[in-house]
DNA sequence: CCAATCATTTGATCTATGTCACAAAATCAT
DNA sequence: ATGATTTTGTGACATAGATCAAATGATTGG
């Protein structure tokens, strides 16, 4: 898939019934990104202007807490990186770090804001996606509260399958807030 | 305060600057409800088509498992109940009981959603309100992702002080997933 | 204002899960 | 490929926090 092809079918995706115009505009906020394995995206503290979604590949998301690696999620195809503080100027609580080799098309926030005082119609397609985001939100918030870490495990293989077979099994504990040995444990049953 | 005084402090709140027309069909589906302690305002299970934003008052949010309840959030002044998932006709999954006597302003989601196919610029004042939302959950899903006891309690009493003095013991203990004698251990220090 | 209910505390066990230590298996780099 | 590094699994033991029980303290409704 060419750049212009991952572009064309995200705007097709979220339904752009503006006029030519504000599509070109919002095509230049738009870039695709092509990275490595373990490659960081957003640091801790780091104050970012940019969405990303995952077009293809997985991340990771964690911060540190007294000098360990607590993941907070797992990011596969699809999905958006980094949250919407940044966008607001508010410092990365956690640091991304791609899983595998991803493509990425990135949003320039920043400038999407400008855009939406110009062209107030964007809201129009922006508010879908926030609100859909939100659902994931509360869906995820949801999940989380389980408490027994068998049920957690439970909930995040039927939620999200994949990363069982995409993430290292230290992540996963470290996500679940179980030691690893324990979470080796529940797999062996 | 009076039914009319909250409507149009919310209004103002929102910074709506649409037209008229608009402002006086935004009223419509807005609605003061004055209710008792441990009125139910949504059972778990249940189909509804309002969001309500508490005025003044304050709510558990729990659903059942294995019989008890366990807590998920409490909200307070300022704060929505209920989740978007309720307004694209999905049940609920908590039951939302008022904790005191409260004043809560209703929002009849699916006539604003056919206010906003009418008046597109609604959109404009309803999309500040899920973003803010939107990153009030992001900021619940960080905090509540934390692992010890007694952190979590710390971030709780950090982020929403008022539920030390507002809600019972036992309620804050099933929402930290710890027993509530171990949290009587905790605060006795 | 008092009985009755409900919420919190304290004590004595018990258990799930953490920690440490090492072995086995898988993955990576030259 | 093959040794090196990283990831996963298993056993022995320690411990935070659960559970059970019962006393004290706070709220509520008649």
């Amino acid at each position: 898939m060419t750049d212009s092809d991952i572009i064309s079918n995200f705007l097709k995706s979220v339904d752009v019934k503006s006029n030519e115009k504000v599509f070109s505009e919002f095509q230049l906020v738009l870039k695709v990104l092509r990275y490595p394995k373990k490659q960081i995206v957003l640091k801790e503290n780091q104050i970012g202007q940019f969405a990303y979604l995952i077009i293809e590949g997985a991340a990771r998301s964690y911060y540190l807490h007294n000098g360990l690696e607590v993941h907070t999620w797992f990011s596969f195809e699809g999905e958006f990186i980094g949250s919407l503080r940044n966008h607001d100027g508010l410092p990365s609580r956690e640091t991304v770090e791609l899983l595998e080799d991803s493509i990425l098309l990135s949003f320039d926030m920043m400038r999407i804001k400008e855009l939406m005082k110009i062209f107030p119609e964007i809201t129009n397609f922006i508010y879908p996606v926030i609100n859909e985001y939100a659902q994931f939100l509360e869906d995820r918030l949801f999940y989380t509260h389980l408490k027994s870490a068998k049920e957690k495990y439970d909930a995040l293989i039927a939620y999200q399958p994949q990363v069982l077979r995409r993430v290292p099994l230290t992540f996963i504990a470290s996500y679940l807030g179980i030691s690893r040995e324990t979470l080796s444990r529940i797999r062996a049953k």
